[in-house]
DNA sequence: GTAAATTTCAAACATGCGTTTTATTCCTGG
DNA sequence: CCAGGAATAAAACGCATGTTTGAAATTTAC
């Protein structure tokens, strides 16, 4: 039967909501009459909206985080690694979030662009908690693939490979509506994913100090 | 007399807290009572907080946007040029925004990644319908100094330029504290820019297609 | 010096939000 | 079949926002 449940109906709204107009600006009403519920079952199912974009999130990130982090694992007992085999970790476990949902990729790392922005970074602060582990293990990948950086360095140039990727992301829509316009190109998430690898590699293994 | 009128010190007080909160979250009434004046004043001066938010951002780009130009088309002259001496031509107009203000520098950048962020693109809309040589003056520097790369790829990496640095600025508050905390590392505007323009210039000089 | 225009001010308005309430409907287990 | 708990529904609540109003104060101009 196709009748789905209340809760995973405003799931599936929410997040698609939540990518396209940012967690303020996508509200309960709009969520719950575009999920076809009544406004007041995200509290009733969820609690408040903060759980109802928690709960959005980690659907993903549940998965997500996993896969990276045994990526990352297994690249780090390898002798020898370079900055591409660290972000190719990302592909796949971003790549396998279309067995939750088509768009799935997409919607996820919107989201994550959203998160990082809105909310003062309550997004940072909940990934820093739950799944600090997996930082750490990035950097660890960063640091043995381009050991001449120092901490400092290798800090700052994550940061700016988070800025790049999930500002990307997050406009990502619109971007890809010039280059079709402009090139008439094409694009889907991993193919963008492609184009961003050789930049953030070489950005984050530049020779320091210029 | 140190007495300002009402229109600068609404632009003052805004600037400061549409750069630490967001435009969406600093209201008229925390930027009218920061100000001390009458929450009404900036409907009367401005009109609207949506034109209070064009006057804040074009005090600035006014005075930045076109020293930028300049730099780029003096860069552009040269027979040979390179994609750090591109990036460079934004630090000097960055840093004379000090004359507007001594955080100067500061506040525009962070409102600049604000801009991109909020209110659906509506600060890329501006920029480009209002400034749009000044970007077309970049992408060209761009394809002089990377000349392997094709309109595309240019394309692209010109947009995860503006995405790191943006999200970087945007954020930088609380990056600058953490490295503070974690390497003692005090650092300052023109400091983060020279950070920020190895991983720039290197990034968008990659060699594509990995 | 006074009339007119500009600016300030307190108050209210209209709107949209997340949340809570209360009643009703639906489903389920005995 | 029917009692009792879970889920839905409509309405209202409390609050914060940007904006408007109309009177008071201040400045400007002659």
């Amino acid at each position: 039967m196709s009748k789905k449940d209340t809760k995973q109906k405003i799931l599936d709204a929410a997040e698609v909501l939540f990518a396209e107009q940012g967690f303020n600006d996508a509200s309960l009403r709009i969520i719950t009459s575009t999920a076809d519920v009544n406004l007041a079952s995200v509290n009733y199912h969820f609690g408040s909206k903060k759980d109802l974009i928690k709960a959005v999130m980690d659907r993903y990130l549940s998965i997500f985080m996993p896969n990276v982090d045994e990526a990352l694992q297994r690249l780090l007992k390898e002798p020898d690694i370079n900055l591409h085999q660290v972000f190719e970790c990302f592909v796949a476990p971003l790549m396998a979030l279309t067995r939750i949902k088509r768009r799935g990729p997409e919607i996820f790392i919107q989201l994550l662009g959203r998160g990082y922005i809105d909310n003062q970074g309550f997004l940072r602060w909940f990934i820093v908690n739950h799944y600090g582990q997996v930082l750490e293990h990035f950097t660890q990948a960063i640091r043995k693939g381009a050991p001449e950086l120092s901490p400092s360095d290798v800090f700052w140039r994550v940061h700016f490979t988070l800025g790049t990727v999930v500002f990307t992301m997050a406009s990502s829509d619109a971007l890809r509506d010039i280059a079709q316009a402009d090139f008439n190109e094409e694009i889907d998430v991993e193919g963008l994913v492609r184009k961003l690898i050789p930049y953030l590699a070489s950005g984050v293994g530049a020779r320091p100090h210029y």
